[in-house]
DNA sequence: TTCGATTTGTTCGTATGTATT
DNA sequence: TAATACATACGAACAAATCGA
């Protein structure tokens, strides 16, 4: 593949390996390197775009830090697989007491086919009738439901999306994105609010009526910031917190 | 200052650059680069630690990524300085409906002299009879009240704490632990959840009693990672939301 | 178990470009 | 313009982790 090569009189807009993170990322998207499998080493990424392996480095650290590839030291760099431990350590807030993550037990409480909403159509950058798949799902934490999930994609980016794929996944929601359709998310946006349980979120929640839950409106980006999953959640907070750190911690 | 460079023969945890990223981090811990002027060069720091000048990068590019420094091209690298916009940008999440931020305006409520209770005690890790500074702080946006703040501090991190110095300030409250007592925070943990407002908050934000406000358990560290600021934020999300984004955004 | 090949991680050095003063 | 400081890019050598023969 001598067609990558990166021609020395080229004009580019940025640095050298900006353009170099770029290819590497187009390639992610179009799945030229197949899940659970290394991407090229850094030595024959540098030869593919004739440059130096330093410029690799410092692309595939910047994507690293993104947490769009993971390192492995005499592995080799993988893309991020949306496994139930990435899931937790990347992009799930909720936790209990202690500061602890658990997993959580899931079950969907419904599932169905409807054209997008005002609401869900301005957050997926979608026409108002275009059609959507919409359910929802409840979240079980030490046995007892602690969230609930209301879920919007849309139907161009799923073709075949169903309940069954939904029932009988063995991976995270995001899992099932990346393995069955290779839309794999990179970016959330969480706007949280405060709110007063209606009467159907507090049966669902096992709590009364007027309580006061979070409100968390997410939007769920894949590599070129294209939204592609709507996600209204209600975290019932009598015994979780969503936690959010800012700034590395030591130790 | 011989004294500093790194002996080729001496033990060390980890790589060498985790060394220098150490040395730096008590430097400006210890105060020995004053506000506002920079550091020394990496020509410099790699002379004084008797390092490559890529080793000084790679650590300086970690403080730097963690927002502990600030790096500018022709000019020379910074202790991160906690002015308004600093403040906006990497710690303040209250935003408008269409995601803005603006920097708010701010009424002290109350401000006194009390033992530690229990709860600020863990967070602060004191022990329950140590005196601390506990005021509250309103702030407005748009000219409306939208956050509650109950802050404590301990009377050992911060000796000569007063209620003039709060008053008569300038800058954001970080910006005056950084200038007057030379503590600086570089690390948020925030305790996000709902609940319902009593009626002493719903008079401050101007809500019925009941409604569903955010409360944030907010601990604030500095550089060795000791607790120096336990705020409890009620906000009210009503016009505003409270944005969290994970992963960084391309264009 | 040992060894060797591969891959990422660390450290050094040098040269050049760009921004600031 | 000149000097300084950070930014980019290259190359080289060795260390450390991994894996299969």
């Amino acid at each position: 593949m001598t067609t990558d090569t990166l021609l020395p009189g080229a004009m580019l807009a940025g640095p050298l390996y900006a353009e170099v993170k770029k290819r590497i990322t187009k390639s992610l998207m179009d799945g030229e390197w197949p899940q659970g499998m290394p991407i090229p080493s850094e030595a024959q990424l540098a030869q593919r775009y004739a440059v130096s392996v330093g410029t690799v480095r410092k692309a595939i650290g910047e994507l690293a830090a993104e947490k769009v590839l993971v390192r492995q030291a005499g592995r080799g760099t993988f893309a991020a697989s949306h496994n139930r431990d990435y899931m937790l350590d990347a992009f799930f807030h909720i936790v209990d007491e202690r500061g602890n993550k658990e997993f959580p037990a899931s079950k969907l409480l419904s599932f169905r086919r409807a054209k997008a909403d005002a609401q869900a159509a301005r957050r997926l950058r979608l026409d108002d009738d275009v059609q959507v798949f919409d359910f929802e799902n409840l979240l079980y934490l030490q046995g007892s439901p602690v969230v609930f999930d209301r879920i919007r994609v849309s139907q161009a980016v799923f073709p075949d999306f169903s309940e069954d794929a939904m029932r009988q996944r063995t991976v995270t929601i995001f899992g099932l994105y990346q393995d069955r359709y290779g839309v794999t998310v990179t970016r959330l946006e969480e706007w949280v609010r405060a709110v007063n349980a209606d009467a159907r979120l507090a049966r669902a929640l096992c709590l009364q009526r007027g309580a006061a839950v979070l409100r968390i409106e997410r939007v769920a980006y894949t590599y070129d910031d294209t939204p592609v999953e709507f996600r209204e959640r209600y975290v019932d907070t009598r015994n979780h917190a969503y936690l959010n750190v800012l700034g590395m911690k030591k130790s």
